[in-house]
DNA sequence: CTTGCCGGGGT
DNA sequence: ACCCCGGCAAG
């Protein structure tokens, strides 16, 4: 459970100085890695493993056990099923960073926000039946029994490459329908989640440079 | 209250 | 060009 990389990156200590801390209390966790859920569409994003858990918890597993007895909170050392539902990822602060400096300052030619969105609603509604997935997924867990083994590799869940759809004209329907022009003096707020709350004011390394400039997030398109 | 980001700074 | 933040809209 070693890992390699180094946290405080040796060439160039990252200017860490935020004078002003807004909602939470900065303390300073330099961390480079970050849990993805890895529930079959879902893409949630966590910095901490506390957090992830708690997503695939609550909206894979169902919001609550009927089980026995009712435990929820500090002792959770619940069985290591859900091992399967995240998966660590590291995030390399230069190689393959969040940040590619200029290519994410302007606003991604081909937004996908479209699939993001189905994927959860598919997650979402999923949730109806959790008993029935549960079995499901607990046959598949046995066939390939992926856990995060120190020594291994994590194998990453692929997610179609770009389906890219025609939100276009999606768009040009809507500019005709209502005859007003899409570019709104300020930009209409979408309802995916952002850098900032998915990495939390604590992980700001992590955020995209638009965000941590407090400009329009370029990672997560609305 | 929080989040996203425009406009307007500074280096 | 890069970085930061006041202040505002929307929730």
């Amino acid at each position: 459970m070693c890992y390699m990389w180094v946290i405080g990156d040796p060439s160039g200590p990252p200017k860490i100085e935020q004078k002003h801390l807004l909602t939470s209390r900065s303390k300073r966790a330099n961390a480079a890695v970050v849990f993805k859920c890895a529930w079959p569409g879902c893409l949630e994003i966590k910095a901490t493993v506390a957090l992830i858990e708690e997503h695939v918890r609550q909206l894979h597993l169902g919001p609550k056990k009927s089980n026995g007895y009712d435990n929820e909170e500090e002792n959770d050392i619940s069985d290591h099923e859900e091992e399967f539902y995240y998966q660590e990822v590291a995030v390399d602060h230069m190689s393959s960073p969040p940040t590619m400096s200029h290519r994410d300052m302007a606003r991604p030619p081909h937004e996908d926000p479209e699939y993001q969105k189905q994927l959860r609603l598919e997650a979402t509604s999923a949730t109806v039946n959790t008993e029935n997935m549960m079995a499901g997924i607990r046959e598949r867990n046995t066939a390939f029994t992926i856990s995060q083994s120190p020594g291994t590799p994590i194998k990453h869940i692929k997610l179609s490459p770009r389906p890219l759809q025609a939100y276009q004209q999606n768009m040009g329907l809507l500019t005709v329908s209502t005859g007003k022009m899409p570019s709104s003096p300020r930009r209409i707020r979408g309802e995916t989640k952002k850098c900032r709350k998915v990495y939390g004011m604590e992980h700001r390394d992590l955020w995209c440079t638009q965000c941590k400039w407090k400009k329009a997030c370029s990672r997560f398109g609305d």
